[in-house]
DNA sequence: TTTATTAAAATGTGATAGCATTTAATATTT
DNA sequence: AAATATTAAATGCTATCACATTTTAATAAA
């Protein structure tokens, strides 16, 4: 096993197997898993001090999420990014963002808005801090907590989905920009909800993912590409 | 096991995990497995002659795609629907399968077409013939047909998830009607991709899914509450 | 030096068994 | 008769092992 996958906080009382998965899906997430390692199960199982049963029953989960590929020869291992996948897994997390954030309007208090507040603010500080792990969690849980005001919200999951298969990515993007990585801020989808204006909200929202990802992304993969 | 898990074609030279998961799939895909009951490792061990292991692993894969709920028991169920999740997840299907529509256009020939007008000559054979599993496999094959032109499509999983969700609702919504269930028809989609139209083939992918399975849906559910 | 061939190590898969937890059934008490 | 307590059965979880396949290394041939 040639890199590290990285502690969580809060896997008390849960199965190994639910342990794994989250400590996997945390890893994919921040981008801490370089793509195209394999992931093997006895490896993982090593570090992780288990045996290979629950490694192979997160591994298949995450396979189902999209987060994990399987080749023909039953290895396991992080995609790698190209072009056209980006633009379709960006394209349709635009949608299903816009979408998710459309039906949360109505059900957007003060309260809440005040709770995202305080998220964007430990954003800020970790942005400051230069801290990219913190980073990437606080805006997941900034758009978790928005889409989340929705009761009957069933999206969430197919967004996760897609989040991490631009984990691995993003990673790479942020450690080839450095300290230039602009990460889409949120005051304005701050600004849209307290005016409770659908459309400044979708515009907003579309403005975070495109600001951050999507213009360095591309320009990586064009980079890439003349190499 | 109070319940039947049809058999399903193509399931040669799969793992016992793949072909555990397919069966499955399949069965909850059709509404073959009531909501409600508990699905548990021995019992669908023992019917299909398997151990627990390639089982438990089907089941955690269904889970992570949403098919299957994990109670805190630790129990395995197909979840009941509601009208709330009703509204979100059809909301998040036009959603996503709209996108997925327009997405794939610019890659449809008319060789596509001719492939889609075979798939949709079938499903007619089978709704003459009142063949609900069929007709429901047939539907889902022409929409992964539609989408799949777009070459790097990723959103077809998200999509599939959708279908699994609604897919034991939509059973009993067959059961309820009986034969005057009639499915959204795909004459207009045809059309619209004939015409390369965006706007008219987001029109009938949304006419689509509304007619089939919006209307009857909420009358459905509207009864029940009543009852 | 390069390519094939062979041997050894590593890996994925699935059945089994033991343990912990949960559910169902039975016995006991009120 | 109903509610509670106890016991038995069923179920979920994970480590282990044996087998088949794949990968890597070492060896032999060109």
């Amino acid at each position: 096993m040639s890199f590290e996958v990285p502690e969580f906080e809060g896997g008390e009382g849960l199965t190994s197997q639910e342990y794994v998965y989250m400590r996997l899906r945390n890893a994919i997430m921040v981008g801490a898993i370089p793509t195209g390692a394999s992931l093997t199960m006895r490896g993982l199982a090593d570090v992780m001090g288990l045996s290979a049963t629950p490694i192979r029953e997160a591994l298949r989960r995450l396979n189902s999420e999209q987060a994990v590929e399987a080749q023909d020869n039953r290895r396991m291992l992080i995609p790698e990014m190209n072009s056209g996948r980006f633009e379709d897994l960006v394209s349709t997390r635009l949608v299903l963002e816009c979408h998710a954030g459309l039906r949360a309007l109505p059900y957007i208090s003060d309260i809440v808005i005040g709770e995202l507040r305080v998220i964007d603010d430990e954003m800020d500080a970790a942005i400051s801090r230069r801290n990219y792990d913190r980073m990437i969690c606080l805006n997941h849980k900034f758009h978790r907590a928005l889409y989340g005001a929705n009761p009957d919200l069933t999206s969430l999951p197919l967004i996760e989905s897609i989040w991490l298969q631009l984990g691995p990515f993003q990673r790479e993007l942020i450690s080839d920009v450095g300290e230039f990585y602009v990460m889409g801020d949120h005051k304005a989808i701050l600004d849209a909800l307290m005016d409770r204006a659908p459309e400044a909200l979708t515009l907003a929202i579309e403005n975070d993912i495109q600001n951050g990802l999507v213009s360095a992304g591309r320009a990586l993969i064009e980079r890439r590409a003349q190499r």
